[in-house]
RNA sequence: GCGGGCGUGGCGGAAUUGGUAGACGCAGCGGACUCAAAAUCCGCCGUCGCAAGACAUGUCGGUUCGAGUCCGACCGCCCGCACCA
């Protein structure tokens, strides 16, 4: 029986209004199921999705399908993430107004979305530009105010001072601004902070319970947070060398055991005793503006090269008085960090070393290997970092350095330097407060109000919410909220005369960081519905890039924190389950070489294999272009295929389904031609099978075969249907994927013979079940195709409604079991025995198989490692 | 620079987490069907070798009866570094 090409083209959009009619993913808060919250991040609204969406998306939606076939009761919501610069720099431009440019992208990509048939429940989307959105975060940050949770503090911004702007990282290239391209100043400005720091501990602590996050991310959150215990330690300043008014300088240290080692004290560029210093000596100034100069980012500040300027002031050392030691103002010792001033210890510390060869000062090795010379033990090129024997240390040599450590400490908590002891221990963390001011128009307004009188005040609630005004201009840089002609005019609500509203707007990191516990009740007029969010939280599995591994992740956990300390929900940890999807990477093509090149895009190209080589021509002319490197897609390469055009060439599942298949998800995906065509064979081969085969299988009653010709079938199919599922549970889709086409290569005969007529009734029955099976377990990944073959069978149910079928454990277990016989760890035989057999049993039938018999030649075995149904190895 | 990760056939990957390396797919080759092509179906497919076999998981060492998996050093690529989202 001959049926037509499966045209997802038809199918598609059918199933999708049909999912819709029926609302089969909208979820009610009251369904008394047990809940799982699937989620993947949202997206910002750029225009158009791209391939990493799809990615994103497909995984998540496999996630919410398989779970709601499994019985749970799934959240599975979407939304924005529609703050941000780039609808600022389109409004600059382009002359369009962020509001309006955000919304028609919003309205652009949720077509898309929609067209891959994912199963979200859409009502309750949002936009955290959405007023009613902010609105509540702007609740929030009063709240979070009244707990003492945010505060003002100076910190530093880069300047652009040509363009007369604040730019972020991004936006400075190599030292200069983007746009001007004039060389960034550092400036000091009074900004919004949350005090992130005051969970430093916890958020470390609980990182042991997220048992379900990558291994990966555990560390580098735990790396990022940085909990070192160390020592302050104060070094007493040589008087004559000191600038008025200073009397010593306190140095965080990791390694009081090194002291001996110190040969110079290095001090930030913005210490006091630097600007002290600078004061009165212009070529200290001058290299603190060079300091200044660079751009705020960590990542700048540690590639250049290292270098500093001898103050001139000298320090005594804290175990030896008589012994002076020069300080240093050094471009890599950071204010944020610790105090702003460490000792350097060239021996133990590779920085540290390649600043004394630097400047000429001393390197005395402190610390050596166990196992090391005293009287030759030198430090070259290399820094000696590791633990070991103390030497060169006075009272301390021969001593651990773990117990110099602590003799040190002991040392110096008794020594008095004025009345205070010279040295204190000190838990340090590396995690800095979180800085939360942008002086930009596209974000969600901070809701206080300066007052000359009153200070600063709060928006009271019922003020809120500050609404952004619409009448702005981007024709000059600048924040627009600053130079509006009335919106930051505003009474006191304390006192009632002009005051000033707040210019800054949030970082859209906040936005992001509740937006999950938002979708729980959407339209709730406080923040959160406390009772509906703690049913709902933490989100059972989280799906997202590794590039949101810290900032993103770590901004939501302190959220929950400080949420729960104002009321608004009562879980500690956002996020239960968490993962981190891979790339889309495509190959790269370019014509020309050099400076002439340019980027093709893989639409305008074909490839062809000439002698088992593969070239690329140009399809417009034949010119061959050569390929270059798999990159991750980006406009500039322009190495990106547009999800539209893949969907309305072969269709969303087989865009889904090739996402889902050859690499697994938390690796890169390649995308190629090639590949996606295998699976939309697959997709046709499915229909295929399943569409002739249904018309002799419509009546039959689907049933396993136990016995006979069709067990082998059945065993297939229940075999299958375990193993998927324990993949979907891993999120191992490629995995899922093989199985799958392992199932339809083996139903590929079967099902033909039903299609020809063949088959009796019990034969029938087992197909009938083993191609139900096969349609349910390529459901959540080929949803459409699955409802359409669902539909042929001549079920009246929708698979998105029907429950996961369950697999019969006597079709699933093998009887014997094949060992592979090894003699000195290389394979000679196999051996075919009963799952259960013995340990003696198996010795005795491996030892009498003729392989091993050749290779004993009548010696007797060293001896016989079996490993129970796994291998046995002969030892001889 | 610091922190984290990855590296297996021509290609994407699998390997029950220390137990038969290369499942499954892509590409390729051979065959069937066809006037022909496409589609489809069947078979072959790590390297060397006639074969027995040997060699093979980025490189070099180590631990082990046994290493893709564990340890050490190195090489290459990728992500993050606090104002991109």
């Amino acid at each position: 029986m001959a049926t037509e090409r499966y045209n997802p083209r038809d199918a598609e959009p059918r199933w999708q209004q049909k999912w819709n009619e029926a609302k089969v993913f909208e979820t009610d808060n009251g369904d008394p199921r047990e809940k799982y919250y699937v989620l993947e991040m949202f997206p910002y609204p750029s225009g158009r999705i791209h391939m990493g969406h799809v990615r994103n998306y497909a995984l998540g939606d496999v996630v919410a399908r398989y779970k709601r076939a499994r019985g749970f009761n799934v959240l599975h919501p979407m939304g924005w993430d529609a703050f941000g610069m780039p609808a600022e720099n389109a409004a600059r431009d382009n002359k369009v107004h962020p509001k309006s440019w955000t919304y028609q992208n919003i309205a652009s990509m949720k077509t898309q979305l929609k067209a891959m048939g994912l199963s979200l429940d859409w009502s309750r989307e949002f936009a955290t530009c959405d007023v009613e959105y902010y609105h509540r975060q702007q609740a929030l940050f009063l709240d979070m105010m009244e707990k003492g949770l945010v505060y003002r503090k100076k910190s530093k911004v880069n300047w652009d001072p040509v363009d007369h702007t604040v730019l972020a990282n991004e936006q400075v290239i190599d030292g200069r601004g983007w746009r001007s391209g004039a060389l960034v100043e550092q400036r000091e400005l009074v900004q919004w902070f949350f005090k992130i720091t005051d969970f430093s501990q916890d958020l470390l602590d609980e990182l042991d319970t997220l048992d379900q996050w990558p291994e990966k991310v555990r560390l580098m959150q735990k790396n990022w947070i940085g909990r070192s215990e160390g020592m302050a330690v104060r070094w007493e300043i040589v008087p004559s060398t000191a600038p008025a008014g200073e009397t010593e300088v306190t140095v965080y240290t990791t390694r009081p055991d090194t002291l001996f080692g110190a040969s110079f004290l290095a001090i930030a560029a913005d210490h006091p005793l630097a600007r002290a210093a600078a004061e009165k000596n212009p070529a200290i100034e001058a290299f603190a503006e060079e300091c200044r100069r660079h751009g705020t980012s960590l990542a700048a500040l540690e590639t250049a090269e290292k270098k500093g300027i001898d103050t001139g002031i000298r320090v005594k050392h804290p175990l030896d008085p008589s012994w002076e030691l020069p300080v240093y103002v050094a471009n890599f010792v950071l204010m944020e960090y610790g105090t702003g001033a460490i000792f350097g210890c060239p021996s133990g510390d590779q920085r540290d070393l390649d600043f004394a060869r630097k400047y000429g000062l001393p390197v005395v090795p402190v610390v050596m290997p166990k196992d090391g010379d005293a009287a030759t033990f030198e430090i070259g090129d290399t820094a000696y970092v590791d633990d070991g024997v103390m030497i060169n240390s006075r009272f301390l040599d021969g001593k651990s350095t773990t117990d110099a450590f602590e003799l040190v400490a002991e040392k110096l908590e008794s020594t008095l330097l004025g009345n205070q002891p010279q040295g204190e221990r000190k838990v340090n963390f590396r995690l800095r407060d979180w800085g939360i001011s942008r002086q930009r128009y596209w974000g969600c307004p901070i809701p206080v109000i300066h007052c000359d009188d009153c200070g600063v005040v709060p928006v009271p609630k019922k003020d809120l919410p500050v609404e952004l005004p619409e009448d702005v201009t981007f024709d000059q840089p600048g924040n627009p909220l600053d130079r509006h002609a009335t919106w930051r005019h505003v009474a006191c609500p304390n006192c009632g005369k002009d005051a000033r509203r707040e210019t800054d707007t949030m970082d859209t990191f906040v936005d992001s960081s509740w937006y999950y516990t938002r979708f729980t009740a959407p339209r709730e007029d406080a923040p959160t519905d406390p009772a509906v969010a703690d049913r709902w939280l933490p989100v059972d599995q989280y799906i997202g890039g590794i590039e949101h591994a810290i900032l993103h992740l770590l901004y939501s956990r302190f959220f929950t924190r400080a949420m729960r300390e104002t009321g608004h929900l009562d879980v500690k940890e956002p996020f239960k389950g968490l993962f981190t999807q891979g790339m889309v990477v495509h190959e790269t093509y370019r014509r020309g070489t050099g400076q002439n090149g340019e980027w093709v895009s893989p639409a305008e190209i074909r490839i062809e294999e000439i002698d088992g080589k593969r070239r690329a021509f140009l399809l417009s002319d034949g010119e061959e272009i050569s390929i270059g490197s798999i990159e991750k897609m980006s406009k500039s390469k322009k190495n990106v295929v547009d999800p539209d055009d893949i969907i309305a060439s072969y269709g969303a599942d087989t865009a889904r389904f090739f996402v889902l298949s050859d690499s697994p998800p938390d690796r890169d995906v390649i995308w190629s031609e090639a590949g996606v065509e295998g699976a939309h064979r697959f997709t046709q081969r499915l229909w295929r099978l399943i569409s002739e085969a249904s018309g002799n299988l419509v009546g039959v009653k689907p049933n396993p075969a136990k016995n006979g010709e069709a067990l082998p079938i059945s065993q297939a199919a229940h075999k299958t249907l375990k193993a998927v599922q324990e993949d979907y549970d891993r999120l191992s889709f490629n995995r899922a994927v093989a199985r799958i086409y392992e199932l339809v290569n083996t139903l590929a005969a079967p099902l033909a013979k039903v299609a020809s007529g063949e088959g009796d009734p019990t034969y029938r029955a087992a197909v009938r079940e083993a191609a139900e099976i096969l349609v349910q377990v390529v459901a959540p990944m080929t949803p459409h195709l699955a409802e359409e073959c669902w539909a042929v069978l001549g079920n009246a149910e929708m698979v998105s409604r029907t429950p996961w079928p369950a697999y019969d454990e006597t079709l699933v277990v093998e009887n014997d079991v094949t060992l592979p016989i090894q003699i000195n760890g290389k394979k000679r035989g196999e051996l075919t025995i009963a799952r259960d057999a013995d340990q003696s049993a198996v010795e005795a039938a491996v030892l009498a198989l003729d392989a091993v018999k050749a290779a004993l030649d009548g010696r007797a075995p060293k001896k016989i490692i079996v490993v129970p149904q796994r291998i046995v190895n002969i030892v001889v």
